[in-house]
DNA sequence: GTATGTGCAAACTTTTTGCACTTCG
DNA sequence: CGAAGTGCAAAAAGTTTGCACATAC
């Protein structure tokens, strides 16, 4: 699927968005800037070819497109950083309730992966580990 | 291993790092506090019983531990809020080099991953969704 | 025309930094 | 004692908010 300006429109007046030039040049940057940019990256991207959009804006807009689900924050939403003792390879328990995180330690787990990817290389890049999020809820939350 | 404060003692002086109250107090916190405590978190658990710690002070022994491999940041380092265009399942590639995020998609990757935990309950919490973090480099970096 | 969206600037939160003072070894 | 670490306060990032003005439908 091909990312036209008028696909673009689509996707925002389909979600009963009203279709402002903002939200193009926003939601065009998210798809056109690789690596998964930033509120800055983004920015930065919009201003080269239309030097008026306010940082604020982009702010409510990324807000606006996540909620109507058009667009995702990496990593868990509202990040901080986060401080851990463990040092040895372990997973992590992301709870989407309750904001916590838990390790979640599993060799068989790693072993697995790694077969997994021994024969399945990914062209470019060079695996040194992994780590996986498993999201879902505690039973108490 | 339990985690006395002898324990603690000995993990920095073997990094031949100075033993400060204030280090000792933060890498108990680290390993006290559940959940992988923000920096926040792991100030207020330590001016319960000992008000006078800077919060200058906490940024900077907890960056010291770091770099000596006592603690860990969770998910990437230096995090700002990423945004991501792709909504379908995927996975991601994270460069330690260039501080790229790329998406993977793999379909067969979700496939075992389900099958992996369809017989593997995690005690209390009822999984929704994986996202697996592939850490390593491109070949380019 | 009106509900919705934007710009701007101020406020807030989280993290970093510089420098004088203190402490560990 | 001297190098390393801490406190404090100011500044830098990153993000949110309120309100008057502008625009899509």
């Amino acid at each position: 699927m091909k990312t036209t300006i008028e696909n673009i429109r689509n996707q925002l007046s389909d979600k009963g968005l009203k279709v402002t030039p903002q939200r193009i040049a926003i939601l065009e940057a998210v798809y056109g800037v690789g690596g998964h940019p930033t509120a800055d990256n983004i920015i930065e991207h919009i201003r080269k070819n239309n030097p008026n959009i306010a940082s604020g804006t982009v702010y409510k807009v990324l807000d606006t497109l996540i909620e109507n689900k058009l667009i995702r924050r990496v990593t868990t939403d509202r990040d901080v950083m986060r401080y851990d003792g463990v040092m040895g390879k372990h997973h992590h328990l992301y709870c989407t309730e309750c904001d916590l995180i838990e390790d979640y330690i599993d060799e068989e787990l790693d072993t697995v992966l790694r077969e997994y990817f021994k024969n399945r290389e990914i062209k470019g890049f060079h695996i040194k580990e992994f780590v996986l999020q498993i999201k879902g809820t505690f039973d108490k939350c």
